[in-house]
DNA sequence: AATCAACTTAGAACAGTTCTAAATAATCCC
DNA sequence: GGGATTATTTAGAACTGTTCTAAGTTGATT
């Protein structure tokens, strides 16, 4: 039975060292929270938290860490949404986002139902690098 | 001499209690600052230090206090593009943002230089509130 | 198995912001 | 104007989210 191998988490493993990341057991427990289900969108203290419910012991600084390097390596996006604290974002095709600025909770709008037309050029020696549109939400008649 | 009056200062001191605000001296000099000349991006740290360089004592608390208290009044408005500082724009009307992400420096784009089409509703039991678009740019062949 | 680099971690440090409670200033009313 | 009333300011503590540091641990390589 330690023979057993599990699909899914050798396939974690290689996207990990495809990524140039050793896979500890940290970062595939925290890779497999993140890419387990469908989209995400987690704060590094919420991710850190369901781990630990989770039962998986990892330090909060780990979860940084790893948000942040899976986020160079491409597998995460960041968000900006609230001047406060920072969201990732599971979904890496372009799109856009509902914040509801009551529950402080994400939600995807697929990349076609926004269309963003005519950008303006981007400042004297400046390039475009990202455009993002935040819709944000409240409670209805809140 | 002590009975010379400021056309704008006055301005200023009525828009003030228009706002339901008292005009009080820390009050009008961040108001003068803020609003002397054309649109402005400030942080309460970026304001502050503007400040006392212009010899006006204030205090950091004050700053916050009156960022929000002008935003809250619809004299500022507050823009989310960093997470970890935030940022009050002078310009209340329908605009977007570059966010140079090299300087963060914030520069207006004006309202119908941007199309944002095709709006998909809001999430069962919200409303839109406000519609965001963050054009990022750095430094070109950066 | 020994070595070495990569990784993790606790805790300190830090940045930006808010809070608290006391001092001060603006307004009100006579 | 002068005193009472209420709003405002302030220093400093506190707090939140995040990064840093330096020591210990683990994974890869031979």
């Amino acid at each position: 039975m330690t023979m057993t191998h599990d699909i899914t988490v050798e396939a974690l493993r290689d996207r990990l060292r495809a990524a140039g990341l050793r896979p500890t057991r940290q970062r595939e427990e925290l890779a497999g929270l993140l890419f387990g289900s469908g989209d995400r969108h987690v704060t590094a203290e919420a991710l850190h938290r369901e781990a630990m419910l989770a039962g998986t012991q990892v330090s909060l600084a780990t979860v940084y860490n790893t948000l942040h390097q899976f986020t160079q390596a491409g597998l995460l996006r960041e968000v900006v949404v609230d001047s406060g604290r920072a969201y990732f974002d599971t979904n890496i095709s372009r799109h856009h986002h509902f914040f509801n600025t009551h529950t402080h909770e994400l939600a995807d709008i697929h990349g076609d139902a926004i269309a963003v037309g005519r950008l303006p050029d981007a400042p004297e020696g400046t390039r475009i690098e990202d455009v993002e549109v935040v819709v944000r939400v409240t409670p209805a008649r809140g």
